[in-house]
DNA sequence: TCATTAATTTAACAGTGTTAAATTTTTTAA
DNA sequence: TTAAAAAATTTAACACTGTTAAATTAATGA
């Protein structure tokens, strides 16, 4: 019967429109806002009914990962395929991994464990910028006798906290590599960056 | 009366106990477990107790992110104390950062935001691996004609992906700098490491 | 129309952070 | 030493969370 087949589309709907829901109440409010309560309030429907689609809120969460991972998919080929150098490609494909990262902010932090709440704690403590600071001068004492500009020194600064900080949660998240590979990946940026310093 | 002091100092005491009981179960059962009943359970009270030395939860994790501070600050110091050459001091300084991450890796994921359970999703789903192969197969073809062992791949993919990460998280938790540095920062890195890898 | 099945909701449980009231313990003063 | 005042601590409760079982409503087939 035909019905059937409308029952399964409305079903499968109605899959989506949980996922939706989630997405846009995370949007607006943040993931620690996000409950089987409030998604069942947009859908319109009471709160067990969303057990008839997903067996928990862990599963729902693990279909926005996928989902998030098919779209980052999806961009990155589709900046490899504007280029022919690998060089250009390798870049264009980095560039797309940003992008797609600030347009489906909420998706890639659930993607890759980025918990936002805490910048609102070490925004609140003077020492948090302790360990920044000693690192600020060491730099700007490596740059000696250039004295350089407040941007000079913080996009060094940076650049250093971006790969190390990312090594590390990587890391932290994955837990894969061996310490000798980390070691040599470590290695391999801090005297490459130190040595576009000296640059 | 002297009594008063004995008294400050147990008050003392148990806010510290407070701080020692939450780490305590953070290390052993991961932030999720850790509960006002819980903590009040370590520490043999009930839990509005607690109230009496911290105005909610987050003040806790707020001190606890204090205490992090702290620790690495000292820890950067020492590292920097020990060499003289700015870049010897640099290196070790970032050092130093990494060790710190690993012996308190609560607290750092408390710091910066690093929430570990995404990687239980993560490791569900085949399409997770997507992204990574993409660019993984560029990075060969960027090294032809030499034919680069898995592991030589793998170095120069999480050191891209490292900094990318890296300055990305660090974005989305501090949200200070501008998009031009930003920019900067990621070509800076970008560059470097393909200049890395074409050697 | 009646019985059966499916869809949906209500009620409940154990847990969370948090607050107010009740209770116990300790300290102070007579 | 005992009564009153103050402090320390607990019990009970509220509103919320994810989740499950039972009760109810709606739709279907004979």
């Amino acid at each position: 019967m035909a019905s059937k087949d409308r029952i399964l589309r409305l079903k499968e709907e109605t899959r989506i429109n949980i996922l939706d829901a989630s997405l846009q109440i995370v949007k607006q409010e943040g993931w620690n806002a996000l409950s089987m309560r409030k998604i069942a309030d947009v859908i319109e429907y009471t709160a067990p009914i969303i057990y008839e689609y997903y067996s928990s809120k862990e599963a729902i969460l693990l279909e926005l990962t996928r989902k998030g991972f098919l779209i980052l998919a999806k961009d990155v080929q589709a900046a490899k395929d504007k280029h022919r150098l690998p060089a250009k490609q390798l870049e264009a494909m980095w560039l797309a991994y940003w992008n797609f990262a600030f347009a489906e902010k909420e998706l890639y932090q659930l993607m890759f464990g980025v918990d936002v709440n805490c910048c609102e704690m070490a925004k609140k403590l003077p020492e948090s910028e302790i360990p920044a600071d000693l690192i600020w001068d060491v730099i700007v004492d490596l740059m000696a006798p250039h004295i350089p500009t407040e941007d000079e020194v913080c996009i060094k600064y940076y650049t250093f906290w971006s790969v190390i900080h990312g090594l590390i949660s990587i890391n932290m998240v994955k837990r894969g590599n061996t310490d000798e590979t980390n070691r040599e990946i470590l290695k391999l940026a801090i005297s490459g960056i130190i040595r576009s310093i000296k640059d």
